[in-house]
DNA sequence: TTAGGGTTAG
């Protein structure tokens, strides 16, 4: 009998439910088959297919059970999430003591402590870990540093791997990439430095260290990590490819990125999402919709992370009929209902300027975020509806959604544009009793406003008086404010401002040498050219396009 | 017991 329990745990590790249950039933007609290893793996195989109910009966029947059988009836609680179940038998296996709880146990019970993200749970186990003498044992160690961090206590991760006598490449990988998950990035690469004294890392720990190095944009650090995983042979693993395509890309290098994605053997979804995803981030935008239009093409199956990325790629350019087809893609894929997708389908239809259409997704969610109701009032603001804005936020707020610093910039935009000081105020006001700190974006919206209704010197005051540094953006609104009102005077002082504190400031010059040429001081304005020149400041040059039929022109 | 990706402003 013990060739069947050993093929029946196959079917259980290859989660094949049919011949697993086929398997079982040949045990249930054969006498004297169902011995308790064969029993045990049943139950395993059915805890690992998903198959908890059928555990469960089976397990009730048991004549005799041993920690085994107790220990894959959890793991089946835990595949199905059904964690409460769980701790029900953890606690029966604990206190009643039909059987001991070995190392499994525990480690099991830990993954639902960590699925449930509850610290106390977490402490609970830890405790009776330690009563019961299992605190050298180095896979339920491990087990601990995961399910703390997944419960977000770092400093109880750290306490259980500083207390570890024996610590393996797990243990080490747990450290680095709980700390990485953990936003502690620069604690994630000294640990990763650290390990490498005592074992070799390997593709898991690897691709920790490289996303680490990713966020922090530590280009060197990471070019770093490139070496050591070719010189120790991981470095063609998909996983870490996909690390390293991400790194280059986010520490600004898309060359770099496309140079290792050239040599990927194989690229699946989230390898291709990265390159989507650098070649947006990094004002490819042309490119990622080529690239997203080749996966399509190439036949791929486009997932809803990949419809999303290609979505943020809208911006500066948005060719509106790709927009369409990408909407009819994620329609087509049953997407549509998914909260990000319709946010990046507002955001493309609002690049795209078809007010109409965003509104439209943003009318048929059934459910909105903060980013839906932020998206959708700026694109009001955008477009001049300052009536639509204020109504949509007060829909917001009677809706039970909290406003963030960005809903209050598109506010501020709006009053600025209908000259509303007074409701201006009431909003810089009510931002910090929902705990927002205003940022010198809002500053500017009141300087902007100030300025575009004539109260230049009111601007300049405002702008004087705020304990905030550096102003240089108040400076560009108030300057900005002088053009269209031609306020020499008010002007000449901003421009100067802004030439002290940003000396690449274009509009600074510009302002500057357009008033020496008109009051005929040459000298100056020669000054300030050659200034320019020597600073290498550049005007901006306007860029306008227009689509025709599929074609993006420039003009 | 450890691993790679996504949306909102300027």
């Amino acid at each position: 009998m013990r060739n069947l329990a050993t093929v029946i745990s196959q079917c259980g590790r290859d989660a094949n439910y049919r011949l697993g249950a086929t398997l079982h039933a040949v045990t249930i007609k054969c006498a004297n088959s169902s011995t308790l290893d064969v029993l045990n793996a049943i139950i395993c195989m059915y805890s690992k297919c998903g198959q908890l109910d059928s555990a469960v009966k089976l397990f009730e029947r048991m004549p005799i059970r041993d920690s085994f059988s107790w220990n894959s009836l959890l793991l089946g609680c835990l595949v199905k999430r059904e964690h409460g179940f769980a701790f029900g038998y953890f606690k029966e296996m604990y206190i009643l003591k039909p059987c001991p709880c070995d190392s499994t146990t525990l480690t099991t019970i830990l993954s639902c402590c960590a699925e449930m993200e509850r610290l106390s749970s977490c402490a609970m186990v830890h405790a009776l870990i330690l009563k019961n003498g299992f605190q050298s044992d180095v896979p339920v160690g491990n087990a601990m540093i995961s399910s703390y961090f997944q419960c977000g206590c770092l400093v109880s991760a750290r306490k259980v791997f500083d207390t570890m006598s024996d610590r393996n490449l797990i243990t080490w990988t747990a450290m680095v990439s709980g700390m990485v998950q953990s936003q502690s990035f620069n604690e994630g690469l000294v640990l990763f430095k650290d390990m490498r004294s005592y074992v070799k890392a390997n593709y898991m720990t690897y691709s920790s260290a490289l996303t680490a190095c990713s966020r922090l944009k530590a280009l060197e650090e990471g070019q770093q990590i490139h070496g050591l995983t070719l010189k120790s042979g991981f470095g063609h693993y998909l996983h870490v490819e996909s690390a390293l395509m991400d790194m280059y890309s986010k520490c600004g290098s898309m060359e770099d990125a496309l140079q290792v994605f050239k040599l990927c053997k194989e690229i699946d979804n989230v390898s291709a999402t990265i390159i989507l995803s650098g070649f947006a981030q990094n004002e490819l935008e042309e490119k990622a919709f080529k690239f997203f239009a080749e996966l399509v093409n190439s036949g791929s199956e486009i997932d809803a992370d990949m419809v999303s990325t290609v979505l943020g790629a809208f911006g500066s350019t948005a060719p509106f009929a790709l927009g369409r087809q990408i909407h009819a893609i994620a329609a087509k894929r049953r997407f549509a209902s998914s909260t990000y997708i319709c946010n990046g389908l507002i955001n493309m239809y609002l690049k795209c300027g078809e007010l109409n259409d965003a509104f439209k997704i943003f009318h048929s969610m059934s459910s909105k975020s903060q980013v839906s109701w932020n998206s959708m009032i700026l694109a009001f603001a955008r477009h001049g509806h300052a009536s639509q804005v204020f109504h949509l936020y007060k829909s917001m707020i009677n809706e039970g959604t909290e406003p963030t610093d960005v809903t209050f910039l598109s506010l501020l935009q709006a009053c600025s544009h209908t000259g509303s000081y007074r409701m201006a105020m009431e909003f810089l006001d009510s931002m910090r009793s929902y705990r927002i700190t205003p940022r010198i974006e809002h500053y500017a919206c009141i300087v902007d406003m100030l300025g575009r209704a004539g109260f230049l010197n009111d601007a300049k005051a405002f702008t004087e008086n705020l304990s905030y540094e550096p102003k240089v953006i108040l400076w560009q609104a108030l300057l900005g404010a002088c053009n269209i009102h031609g306020n020499i005077e008010i002007g000449k002082y901003a421009a100067e401002q802004l030439v002290s504190m940003a000396p690449d400031s274009a509009a600074a010059y510009v302002f500057l040498s357009n008033i020496y040429s008109a009051e005929g001081r040459w000298v100056e304005k020669g000054n300030v050219r050659n200034k320019m020149k020597r600073m290498r400041v550049k005007k901006d040059t306007g860029v306008s396009c227009i689509e025709i039929g599929k074609e993006t022109h420039n003009l």
